[in-house]
DNA sequence: CGGATCGTTGAGTTGTATCAAGACGGGTGG
DNA sequence: CCACCCGTCTTGATACAACTCAACGATCCG
């Protein structure tokens, strides 16, 4: 919890940059944004479901999740978001969350108001573009998931959400050489792929046993990338990384 | 097929304005887009994925669908589309295509230049927010679908699907008094909500035996609203549909 | 009338859920 | 410093939702 507020700015241009390059006074534009970083402790609601945000926030350390609840109780994890995201985005134009949104580790966030984003993006139309295409990419990572819920086996979507972890990781450099930290639970993990807890933790062993993966407390290591990849049918090309970005390893 | 620009040009005015209200001199600028309408048959598809399409569509008439595929040939539709919509809008931010989008019915399609639409975001941020909103309810749509899928079986997700589709009929008056015209096969319903076309079949028949929904051919009506948003647990909040509009019936 | 598409039905199989219980591990308080 | 506790992970046994395969009926249309 020791991040200064320029790590949090050179977080956002980074990722708004990694597509549209930004003119130096556009960047300043950002530099300029009133960001309020805020800690939070695992497990806590950052907003809930019903309510009408008046700021959005930069997801600066940590990880979040993104969930929704049946009548009956039941969870579905829609999204993870990881350190540089801006998960809240779309409650600039959709005036009610439809969603909750959670820390599924200590994090860092940082609140920016709606009115600032607005103004900003009524100034400078490539910044407005940056950020909406911020949402496009989640919305194309929510396709992938309903596809791999709908019509791929537990296994296959479990070396999958390990392959978009691996890969969104490494865009933001926190990976080691073949393998990242996932301090997320058997819990969280099932409800994000749409199983049971117990499920998990025998896809899990599966996957250890195929040797697509090693595990070390929170440490997941990746011995072969190719055959996870294929196991996982993965494809990075929803994640709309920029093109000169490796596939990683 | 005989359906005029001016009717295009209303429909998509119609949308943009149902909750941002627009100025005169914006309405013009919209009005003054070249549009390209084209008919389609069914089963036709309008992109395909890995594609980079230089335009976008509003779909003047019919019903279209947004699929993947998975390595084994399943498909996963991860949204249907229904007419005032335009379900391309993220190919003006995310150049190439990572899902494919296809006619159910016959259509008419009215194409809409990827650089007119740019001049105009640029020249108009309201509109822009406007666009920008639109794939944004389409984003909150994808995650309740994730949400049934991955939660709520199927029985409940049919039942949803339907409460879906009459919402949103309804909002662009498609629908009779308790009832709508659903020209979409089994096979198609069973890619939606993520099972195999026996059990869609034996699902409809259970939802028929309850008394939630009679059909007639395409047509589906259905005599207890309340009663089947309860059988699915649709609360069309995520629809993001204007405050004022009724929530049906 | 034949062919194609779509809907329906039955029988057997399988992936995944549920329930229940035990093992592990890190933190807290006595 | 140990005992306890709680959350997490693991394992086994049983149950069920949904799948697959296969065949048959119903339309529609050229």
């Amino acid at each position: 919890m020791t991040l200064s507020h320029s790590a949090a700015y050179d977080l956002m241009n980074r990722k708004l940059t990694s597509i549209f390059s930004l003119s130096d006074k556009e960047k300043q534009a950002i530099q300029s944004l009133p960001i309020q970083l805020t800690p939070f402790r695992t497990d806590q609601d950052i907003v809930r479901v019903g309510e009408r945000p008046s700021r959005s926030f930069l997801l600066a350390e940590g990880f979040t999740c993104v969930y929704k609840l049946t009548s009956e109780g039941r969870r579905q994890i829609v999204a993870f978001h990881v350190p540089g995201d801006m998960p809240d985005l779309h409650s600039l134009h959709l005036k009610v969350m439809d969603t909750s949104m959670a820390t599924v580790t200590p994090c860092t966030i940082g609140f920016i108001a709606h009115e600032a984003l607005h103004d900003l993006c009524g100034r400078y139309p490539r910044i407005a573009a940056a950020l909406w295409r911020e949402t496009l990419v989640d919305a194309s990572i929510f396709r992938e998931w309903m596809t791999g819920i709908g019509r791929r086996e537990s296994y296959s979507r479990m070396a999958h959400l390990l392959c978009e972890f691996f890969t969104r990781l490494d865009a933001v450099g926190l990976t080691q050489d073949h393998g990242f930290t996932l301090p997320i639970t058997q819990v969280e993990l099932a409800d994000a792929i749409g199983v049971s807890t117990v499920h998990v933790n025998r896809v899990l062993q599966e996957l250890r046993a195929d040797g697509l993966i090693q595990t070390v407390g929170a440490q997941v290591n990746i011995p072969d990338w190719e055959r996870l990849k294929e196991a996982a049918d993965f494809d990075p090309l929803y994640l709309h990384l920029r093109q000169d970005a490796p596939a990683c390893l």
